[in-house]
DNA sequence: TACAAAAATGAATCATTATTCATAATAAAT
DNA sequence: ATTTATTATGAATAATGATTCATTTTTGTA
């Protein structure tokens, strides 16, 4: 078996453990039965269990901005733009559930551990956002007026806690489809009628 | 002193110390000290270390609601009410950094550990959104089409991301009340130009 | 003041687990 | 086939910290 295989073994197993305990209430002695290994084998691999989280989170938001650049590439309208980020942030939900749980969890605790923690990819993956709305302001799609470093927070913070809450639901109400493209249309339209 | 009293003191060294280092990094101890009673005290006012984190949340959150519900009492326009929840929800933030950090963390992982607590308190918070919603289709303010499920967990999601930025980050950019302005009005009009 | 009840204390318990490392197994090289 | 290097193993270590409870302190009452 190459290195990378078990590298990579590991990490799955660790995303189906941390997703179903939580990070810290999962074991390492876990992790390893889970990726069938032993526990000391995963030391060759990571300094320590913490170091498990911050390399899977830094690994697969890579992919996911890899992945939804790539689907952006083609397309110029900012407006589609917009709408194609949302559906492919709430597909990862469909897709990776678990990988979702996880990173949602260690989003919001990271810099609790590591407060020098500035978590660069993460923030790669919500300015694609801001450079959509930057490309719509000259083209003069979106009111110049609106603030880029603002709507993408809003824009993401909207998103995730979709993703959020059927992450704990079992069922969604709506389709993944649906919802990313309702979301969108509030941000691009408003939800006040025009006689406002 | 009575007994409300040590409940209180123990309760807000919680908050001060969950902020600090995190649910799990948190030391009954460390609470113990930041409260000034010994470790044992904290055992008849509460049943665990984990109870202490949920009943500071419902505790908590039963203020916030209480307090913007107040607020609400006495507007009428349902665009207004809808800024009127927004600067609530960011002035938190500056009011109680530490509640909020520990209120997001709470947020993303109670529902790790114990599947079966509904959080009926947060689901309660967010649906006085989905009201304004409501309220402001009946008036005729906002489009009938408009989904409020979605809508009150994309406002909660765009304001709460903006709030877990500004926790994390020393200084904001921009104003409370712009922003919180801003991102209303956002949901409001849209950002897309009339000619579109 | 004396006594009883309630509240608070904090040292001891006891389970828990991340990490290490001597040993074993496997692979590579000669 | 034999030696060497690499990789994997998992039992032992060593630290940690939530919780308990026998004892002490405080409060309330007569």
């Amino acid at each position: 078996m190459r290195v990378s295989d078990k590298h990579q073994k590991i990490t799955q197993a660790a995303v189906k453990v941390f997703a179903r305990k939580g990070f810290f209430n999962a074991r390492i002695s876990d992790i390893a039965k889970e990726a069938k290994v032993a526990d000391g084998t995963i030391y060759p691999y990571f300094n320590n269990k913490y170091d498990i989280l911050i390399s899977l989170f830094e690994d697969e938001i890579g992919k996911i901005i890899l992945k939804v650049k790539l689907l952006l590439e083609n397309e110029t309208d900012p407006m589609k733009m917009l709408e194609i980020y949302a559906v492919h942030h709430l597909s990862l939900l469909q897709d990776q559930k678990e990988l979702v749980e996880v990173l949602q969890m260690e989003l919001r605790q990271s810099n609790k551990f590591i407060k020098e923690y500035r978590n660069t990819k993460f923030i790669e993956y919500v300015d694609i956002i801001s450079d959509i709305i930057h490309k719509g302001q000259k083209s003069g799609h979106f009111h110049p007026d609106i603030k880029p470093g603002i709507v993408k927070r809003a824009f993401f913070g909207a998103l995730d806690e979709m993703s959020r809450l059927w992450a704990l639901s079992a069922k969604p109400h709506y389709t993944l489809e649906d919802t990313a493209k309702h979301i969108s249309a509030i941000f691009l339209h408003g939800i006040v009628t025009r006689n406002n």
